[in-house]
DNA sequence: CAAATAGTGTCTCTAAGACACTATTCC
DNA sequence: GGAATAGTGTCTTAGAGACACTATTTG
């Protein structure tokens, strides 16, 4: 029989930023050979029987230290098999997109457009699961409701998707959009008062 | 360092067989155990440093008997992962699509209707990946291009797409949606005549 | 009131759906 | 000509895109 390729998980950790207004994806450097001291996406290698989502939430609580708590959502992506993608020998790589709700401490948050050198192929990986991403938005449930959170204004949406899909929308389309999210609804509450004035938004909630 | 998960990829083969009028899905029985004698998708283990269209056409090749000529085309569908789906232990199941222009010899090929009974979770991926086989049709040219050949009817491409999807579309709407296939055009060339008389029908080619 | 932001109404464009009508063949 | 099949023209509908206009707040 023949000897079986090792499977390792990497996750795209997205989480979408108020302040900077946009969608931050989560590297940290690497503690170990090979690529020590390199950033690079969270990944592990999987444990026998450990399911996709369980081995995507350790590397993600493990290599970037965020508490499981703020993890919102885990998804799959696509399988990368380039047998050269490790110089340790051939690996195969599941990506997974997860979403988050805080910061955590020594992440390295960065934008999808501006993604610093990263060990292993995980550009190449970045690179080809960023349409797939943005196809995402506003169609898969979990991953919007992991994304946004509960409570968001039109402008963090309108944020967020030009962040994902490099295109803004016009404020009037998303809404028409987002009313046919299911679950997904115009509340009558109002956001905070906004610094510099203007028309108070309302609040996009989850049912 | 824990012990990683086996890896086997399984495939979705298709095949347009235009005397039938529909979609056939390619299924053969197993020769080993478990299951020895079921019906089962064409699998095998992801050997070390393997791609997986390799592994997925030494698959078609030795599990349905097809020569490697036969297969036209083959990409990634998703990931299966629940530790219980092969009774010898937690197994990792990558699903492909591969599409076919020839029966072959000893292959059940069956419509995605009426799937027979199959060994391990395969009905389950049957079902589950039913849907994006759905979705690349008129979509994916590789798959498109592979699945119907060069110089297929209008009537052979309703057929092929009322088996994916369920629903029979009208002429005149399916000829629109392929003129917007990349790389295929409807020509002035028209097939043999009909058995039972009719106009004959115009073919459509891959540039 | 001016600046700033939020939200609406409506025209347009594209793709899919529906369906009546015309075209070409065999018998 | 009649049966059978292929192909066209066009109305309708759903969703995305564009954009002018109105609304509500701060200072």
């Amino acid at each position: 029989m023949i000897e079986s390729t090792p499977v390792s998980v990497d996750v795209l950790v997205l989480r979408f930023d108020p302040g900077a207004r946009t969608v931050l994806l989560g590297v940290a450097p690497r503690a170990a050979e090979p690529f020590r001291g390199e950033l690079a996406l969270p990944g592990v290698l999987l444990g026998l029987g450990e399911r996709l989502r369980e081995a995507g939430t350790r590397a993600v609580v493990g290599k970037l230290g965020l508490p499981s708590a703020a993890l919102t959502g885990i998804g799959q992506l696509r399988t990368f098999d380039e047998p050269s993608r490790d110089p340790r020998g051939p690996t195969l790589s599941i990506a997974l997109w997860a979403t988050a709700n805080s910061a955590g401490e020594g992440v390295r948050w960065c934008t999808l457009d501006e993604v610093p050198p990263l060990a292993f192929d995980h550009n190449r990986i970045v690179a080809d699961c960023a349409p797939l991403l943005a196809d995402l938005l506003w169609r898969h449930v979990e991953f919007t409701a992991g994304l946004m959170g509960n409570g968001f204004t039109t402008a963090q949406a309108l944020d967020a998707t030009e962040a994902l899909t490099g295109d803004r929308p016009y404020p009037a389309n998303l809404g028409r959009t987002m009313e046919r999210v299911p679950g997904l609804r115009r509340t009558a509450e109002h956001a905070a008062a906004l610094p510099k004035g203007g028309r108070p938004p309302s609040l996009w909630r989850w049912d």
